[in-house]
DNA sequence: GCCAATATAAACTGAATAGTTCAGAATCGA
DNA sequence: TCGATTCTGAACTATTCAGTTTATATTGGC
């Protein structure tokens, strides 16, 4: 991953160009975006571009990998430990149902699975900040939870996996493959209630 | 959707030509795949292939409209509606899992969402062929067992979506995004035991 | 105010690639 | 065997786009 070695990190207007390559790959994916529109949208000379990034490739993985950390420290932040099970499973579900559903999260999530397939480092990378992050911090409450006796669960691993599966009924894929695009509080809350109903169905005490 | 009415199917090379746009686009997605590489891979002169298809995007749609279509033929084919509840789920949920983490679905999902943002019809073409018919599949049989008595459901299309989503758990992420990509059947039987001992324990009677 | 680093605009190269055209060859039904 | 349909190959157009170059302008520290 460290090609980075040959990006400038240095000059005045190395986060202008970052911030308008974020929009652009937002917007139109890897292949849909163009260098000069990046360059125009950062307000920079295409030449300026090229002075800090040797290619669109490193350009893009960096903003891809900027992007993934700005999520992965977004995402599930507040866990108030000291409420029971269901109420820390419900604003948690809320939290990650909210986020899955964002045009921010499907967006990074259709370009990281788009072009997984010709950076493989970039499925990587996102899978780490991503979803590995959310399992691992689901994973750490569980532990806390069974320890107090308040959950029976023999594999915290697959249970925090379920419980992140469980937030994307109905929805999420619907939101990817753009069925559906707004959604009211009513519908999240309906998918928080049936994920945690049947989470504790299974390992409530 | 029916740019159909302006493709020719008639005609000694027409299934050649589909054949060989589904292996390049298969292998390296709509962008990636040139119209060239496809006429060559099907071993028939350019000229022919645009005497079928207007241009590369109905070309396309057409691929994936047929590999849904085969895909969801497979999926999902025999419940056997004699055996118990556990026994039917154990054996759908084992086709799921096997099914998702296939090359194949695994290339044309990602193919989907990459592309879904410049074709909306072939999100949608993909939701209503793919997932929306595997959930109506599940769907029937989930009011079949409820009506005999043999499960406790409020919502049936909720727990048929909740279902599928607990067949991907763990791997298929982790497939997706090329963590990894061969998977033993202790794993997969893993995925569906979790899935069918939460989904019992929330539904069964 | 001067110098060195940094940025700019715009034109250019070179490579891919979608889609067209057409004269002639292969194929097939009758 | 004939005529019509279908296919071929190869050349051609036109466009898009990554990346380069160059001559000029801006900026900020000293």
């Amino acid at each position: 991953m460290n090609q980075s070695a040959t990006i400038v990190r240095t000059g005045r207007k190395f986060s202008q160009v970052l911030e308008g390559a974020r929009q652009v790959f937002m917007r139109d994916g890897f292949e849909g975006a163009s260098v000069d529109d990046i360059a125009r949208a950062a307000n920079v000379s295409k030449a300026t571009l090229y002075s800090y990034f040797p290619d669109k490739r490193l350009l893009f993985m960096e903003v891809a990998e900027t992007e993934c950390a700005r999520m992965a420290e977004r995402a599930m932040d507040d866990i108030n430990k000291n409420e029971t099970p269901r109420e820390v499973l419900t604003t948690t579900a809320t939290q990650i149902v909210s986020f899955l559903l964002s045009d921010f999260a499907l967006q990074i999530f259709r370009v990281c699975v788009a072009e997984s397939d010709r950076f493989p480092e970039l499925g990587r990378s996102f899978y780490t900040s991503g979803p590995e992050m959310g399992q691992k911090r689901m994973s750490e409450y569980l532990r806390l939870s069974v320890d107090r006796g308040e959950l029976k669960i023999d594999d915290v691993k697959m249970a925090a996996e379920q419980f992140s599966e469980l937030c994307k009924a109905k929805l999420w894929t619907r939101a990817v493959f753009g069925i559906q695009s707004e959604f009211s509080q009513a519908e999240i809350d309906e998918i928080v209630t049936h994920a945690v109903d049947m989470f504790m169905a299974r390992y409530g005490v």
